[in-house]
DNA sequence: TGACGCAAGTTTTTT
DNA sequence: ACTTGCGTCA
């Protein structure tokens, strides 16, 4: 090495180096998993503020969670002095849209006090919508349209401009377009506008757009690969004239498509900006060979993908584990008890992560962890923001911030209860209509005219009193004054401490809402409620608590463990049975594990049922089979902790199958035989004749279930049932 | 009029 | 589990 390496450069391999040096100009970056992409980023934007003289408020830094961005600034600091980088635009694209937006509040034809509608809002407006076009919600139902919207907005099309070749698609077009009058009537906007309504203003205005390209003449985002229609758009206008553009990227970790995330925005950059220069990071600091080894057989699973030529210098390593269980239960089970070997030898939880596809799938595991006494946290199931009691909260500071927020007047009109009742509500929905105003002005009105029950007229008056209150003290109070204020003034205290554990636990997240509030003592309320909205799950991590992870593969991106367990790898799970449509659904099943696999540092484990339940039941239960993902991994990276038989029915459906390593610390009893088994004919006193598709335990009792001929299937109580065996088969 | 209990229907991933 | 709709009671 020679002895004149710049300091910021010390640490980094020929590859980084190289990435971080690169003149200015468009940058397309390669980076494998664990190779030091986020080192990349952050050691590129110290070179350009300290080698290549860039004023740090011309930089633009995208990252995809806010935790990234907190923990790059960090770093910055670290490196450069505290400060240095303070003046830089860094965060994730909705944070940073809604910080433009506010700004540029005027020319983007919005409301300054905008306040960000999330998935539950946009919710309570789209089935208000669904009524109001006098809509069958079980046929269009809201989640549907809000997604075909969310597709629409993604892609940059208007409500006009929605193209219609079926009745449903000519439905979605009223409906966006009543939706989106009803948003902005609301003052409000969704994730997807902040990004949309970005994109479109840079489009329309150009004075707008040239000002931006000075400020933001350096843009940097990291997970490329994850950009949408919306995003993309909005870098390439930004950098159109400068060229400045950093981007970092791993197409084997693109697992948003459903957000509208479109990798071919890859080939579009490759195409728009023909300089582009290209580096590759592919030595990766993270796993040990043999989790690097199995990750590489799934992915190149893949076709349609650059083949990278990964290495590590962790030679060797801890084989693969690969588990199968009996059910979720058992495979909870197993889980917990293999962490408590874990512990005994030289690990602690924080060092472990147990993931998985869908956040149901987080019970089986907290009720085993419990049972064993193993602390978690759990990331994303409740998200913090969206617990009913925060929600009722924050609607309250919405309501101060902005009256006209409907949803949340509806929301907190009678939170706790005060005695305006549906039929009150409905008067004042009445008012708001004849005069098409929002809800708020309506309730004005409905008090002035003396209209409804005087009753009905004495509670609204006091809320809207209340709210006209706190609207004249919002001027003298913070944020957390102004809360602690609103808490009071609603006896929230008493309504929500009714005594049980659960009003307790309610109680301490409005606490902790107060703690948030609290640590940010000269915040606006309108960057307050932004900067709420806007924050994931994953950001707010605790890294002092002590305690094992779960989470979704999604959440995993961008994080890492010593040691991690992917479960329910199944078909129907892994690959998700709602993702089997086309070849590129199953491909980002593939990349998901993928994604998984490689968050291991030293130890992986691969857990599969041959039971999975289904749904809300834990009775509801039906066959699984491993996951065709599982076939790829060659047996030299596999320790199997059970034989799985490959391709083969198991025959576990008829016979009472026994688990050795199942033997739970209080000593289950054994399994009884069952008196039904899958295939029989049996006879029902009053459903005939049917067939038993499966037969198992419910605690102690047998549950069969027979599917009769003309009736259709029932489960039934073995003990109980009128059943009467015909045949075997 | 409003509070509350009961039954029915749903079931991916997230800023 | 969780919401939503409906019927009953104060």
């Amino acid at each position: 090495m020679e002895p004149t390496t710049h300091p910021l450069l010390k640490i980094l391999n020929a590859q980084q180096r190289a990435a971080v040096t690169a003149p200015d100009g468009p940058v397309l970056v390669l980076a494998g998993p664990g190779s030091g992409k986020t080192r990349v980023l952050t050691h590129r934007v110290a070179w350009m503020l300290s080698e290549m003289r860039v004023q740090p408020w011309r930089v633009l830094a995208v990252t995809f969670t806010n935790k990234a961005a907190r923990e790059m600034r960090q770093r910055l600091d670290q490196m450069l002095g505290a400060g240095q980088a303070h003046a830089m635009l860094l965060g994730t694209f909705h944070a940073a849209c809604a910080r433009i937006l506010r700004r540029e509040a005027a020319a983007a034809h919005l409301s300054p006090n905008f306040v960000i509608f999330d998935t539950d809002d946009q919710l309570a407006v789209m089935k208000q919508v669904v009524a109001d076009l006098g809509l069958d919600d079980k046929r269009y139902r809201p989640r549907g349209l809000l997604s075909a919207i969310s597709a629409a907005k993604n892609e940059l099309i208007a409500p006009t401009e929605y193209e219609t070749k079926t009745y449903y698609e000519e439905i979605v077009a009223r409906a966006y377009a009543r939706y989106q009058a009803t948003l902005r009537k609301n003052e409000g906007l969704d994730f997807d506008d902040l990004l949309m309504e970005t994109a479109l203003l840079f489009k329309r205005d150009s004075e707008v757009l040239a000002a931006y390209r000075e400020r933001y003449r350096y843009v940097l985002v990291d997970e490329f690969q994850d950009t949408n229609m919306a995003q993309y758009t909005i870098l390439r206008l930004l950098a159109a004239e400068h060229h400045s553009l950093y981007v970092v990227a791993d197409e084997d970790q693109s697992i948003y498509s459903w957000r509208g995330a479109d990798y071919r925005n890859m080939r579009r950059l490759r195409e728009d900006f023909p300089a582009l220069r290209q580096f590759l990071l592919e030595e990766n600091y993270r796993s040990t060979q043999m989790i690097l080894d199995g990750a590489q057989a799934i992915i190149a699973g893949n076709s349609d993908r650059t083949p990278k030529q990964l290495f590590t210098r962790k030679t060797g390593g801890t084989p693969i584990t690969l588990h199968e269980a009996y059910d979720e239960q058992d495979e909870a089970t197993y889980v917990a008890r293999e962490i408590q070997n874990l512990l005994r030898a030289r690990h602690s939880y924080n060092d472990i992560a147990i993931m998985y596809r869908t956040n149901a799938q987080s019970r089986a595991l907290e009720e085993a962890l419990m049972r064993y006494n193993i602390p978690y946290r759990i990331i994303g199931a409740t998200r913090f923001y969206s617990r009913r009691e925060v929600k009722d909260v924050l609607a309250y500071l919405r309501l101060v911030q902005n009256p006209d927020d409907d949803v949340s007047l509806l929301r907190a009109i009678n939170v706790p209860p005060r005695g305006i009742g549906a039929r009150t509500v409905e008067g004042v929905a009445t008012a708001a209509q004849q005069r098409e105003s929002s809800y708020y002005q309506g309730l004005l009105h409905v008090i002035q005219e003396n209209k409804l029950g005087g009753r009905a007229i004495n509670a609204l008056r006091t809320f809207a009193t209340l709210i006209q209150t706190w609207q004249g003290l919002r001027e003298q109070l913070s944020v957390a004054q102004l809360l602690t204020r609103i808490l009071n003034d609603i006896d929230y205290d008493h309504y929500l401490r009714d005594g049980t554990e659960e009003g307790d636990a309610r109680w301490e997240n409005v606490q902790a809402l107060r703690g948030v509030v609290a640590d940010a003592p000269t915040i606006a309320l309108a960057d307050f409620l932004t900067e709420v909205a806007l924050v994931a799950d994953v950001d707010d991590l605790a890294e002092e608590v002590v305690a094992v992870t779960l989470l979704t593969l999604h959440s995993a991106k961008g994080l890492e463990y010593p040691v991690v367990f992917l479960t329910g790898l199944e078909e129907g799970m892994l690959p998700h049975s709602r993702s089997l449509d086309t070849p590129e659904e199953i491909a980002e099943e593939r990349r998901l594990l993928y994604v998984g696999m490689t968050r291991a540092e030293e130890q992986l484990y691969l857990t599969h049922a041959f039971r999975r339940s289904w749904g809300y039941q834990s009775d509801n239960s039906g066959p699984a089979l491993p996951s065709r993902f599982l076939e790829d991994l060659p047996d030299a990276v596999l320790a199997r902790a059970k034989k799985t038989q490959k391709k083969t029915q198991p025959s576990w459906a008829a016979t009472s199958w026994t688990n050795p390593r199942a033997a739970k610390p209080q000593a289950a009893p054994p399994l009884p035989t069952l008196q039904y088994r899958q295939g029989q004919r049996v006879r029902h006193t009053h459903y005939g004749e049917g067939i038993v598709m499966e037969s198992q335990l419910d605690g102690r009792s047998e549950m069969v279930t027979v599917h009769f001929e003309g009736i259709g299937v029932k489960r039934l109580l073995a003990s109980m049932a009128p059943l009467q065996v015909l045949a075997e088969h």
